[in-house]
DNA sequence: CAGCTCACTTGATTTAGATCAAGTCTGATC
DNA sequence: GATCAGACTTGATCTAAATCAAGTGAGCTG
């Protein structure tokens, strides 16, 4: 049995549509995900010289840490199949969720800046990763243009990602939020050809509502009002989307929904 | 007579503690804010590689834009004097700004994942700049470890600045975003040498507003408050920190004022 | 220097979301 | 399959900030 579609099962409602996850493969070349992650931009020669490098951990249990916030930074991270929730130590000594990462995503480029990560990662859900050690890819980088370039890349992608993150919470409304969040979602797992139309959160309503900064309540009242307006299908973390114009109109912040 | 100090100036009503920005220069390694900038980590020898390539241009008047949305990506940028805001276009055709700039800063990194800038960057006043083309900064990278290090660093920092940024915003109460906004404001007038305690904002209420997603009627009560209670001074743009302690604090989001 | 514009401030009212307070449902364990 | 804990939902108030509505004041132009 495929242990990415054992994540990415939805509820006993939900009907047809479903995507398998791309094989998973102990090496880049070989993996699905090879043009949505580290390798995106490369060559199949230089791909292969990254492969060496990447250590491959065993499977990360729920809750489980890929790293902590304030460890010494040494290497970067994919995610190949579950899930990761990234966290900052809010000043009050709360933690305050302020990303989710799925298969593709790399992880822990803000330990470059200063030898340490800032946040914690924690696995949402059984997770598969890759750790990139970062002196290794630097060195690699010496002789490789490829590599050289790529990594600047991967940064600015998720400088920009971090840039849209602040603009998606900075809708007034929470229903906006909740919609350009659910359409965020699909729209990553699209990228990373897992099912789009229907998935399961593999994150709880506490944490959806410390990331876009509202309470667990109004995400909750939201969630439903969207479903009211047969916009999406919602039941406990089992997400269908209805109708994706209108969640798209809803995250714009219209409130017009034809 | 300094242009730098010109638009650092205060109103009258300010007394003394005034300090003087470094000098500029026509080369990185005679740059007073070389330790700030992009060639921060670089040692004399790798500095003055990079003096060749950067481009200096005449300064940008008020309401210039450095680069603009959806521009062909071509150089960053660096602040010599004077600040800029960035903008984003939201989605229903109105700009949001995403962050102010001040000298030392690096912009134009986003542009590096697409080949085109997301965002504009525009002047808040007389502004002087280097702009250093990527092709080229590359093509150092190529023979010069310190700078081939340097450049994920400097995207690494901007990440992690981003990341901060969204933090500041999720305050929930005004009054803490305020405080932090300006506490913000401080810390790096004072990591780039300039006056800190005291200063003229360079931008308008309605900017402050955009990028803290709150209305201008409510910065202006929440200056006014933090006024009332001898945390800062405020007279229009002039700003004047009485009780940098109280101002951590009310960032922190704590309503205790001892 | 008068008049004008536009940034900014201040006040009154409204409202979206937070908070407080019960619930219900689901999935794990025995 | 019964029990239980914790995730989730829903309802009733409360409140901080948005909105609506006048102001004031500083800087420019003629």
């Amino acid at each position: 049995m495929c242990p990415v579609e054992q994540y990415d099962k939805v509820g006993s409602h939900s009907t047809g549509n479903r995507r398998r996850a791309p094989a998973e493969s102990a090496t880049c070349s070989g993996c699905g995900l090879r043009r949505v992650c580290l390798p995106a931009d490369l060559d199949v020669a230089e791909t292969y010289r990254l492969d060496p490098i990447i250590r491959r951990g065993r499977p990360l249990r729920t809750g489980r840490a890929l790293f902590h916030a304030g460890q010494r930074f040494e290497a970067i991270y994919a995610i190949r199949s579950g899930s990761v929730k990234t966290l900052a130590l809010a000043p009050d000594g709360g933690t305050t969720v302020c990303g989710f990462h799925i298969p593709g995503d790399v992880l822990g480029l803000e330990g470059i800046a200063h030898n340490s990560y800032p946040l914690s990662a924690v696995a949402l859900e059984p997770t598969r990763y890759c750790g990139i050690p970062y002196r290794a890819l630097q060195g690699l980088s010496v002789t490789h243009r490829g590599l050289r370039d790529e990594l600047p890349k991967i940064l600015s992608r998720a400088l920009v990602h971090s840039q849209d993150r602040t603009q998606l919470i900075s809708a007034k409304r929470a229903r906006a939020r909740l919609a350009a969040f659910l359409a965020d979602i699909a729209r990553r797992r699209q990228r990373s050809r897992l099912s789009s139309m229907e998935f399961r959160l593999p994150m709880m309503r506490v944490e959806i509502a410390s990331y876009l900064h509202l309470t667990i309540e109004t995400v909750s009242r939201t969630l439903s009002e969207l479903q009211e307006e047969a916009i999406v299908n919602v039941r406990g973390r089992d997400i269908r989307i209805l109708d994706a114009d209108s969640l798209a109109a809803a995250a714009r912040g219209s409130s017009d929904d034809s």
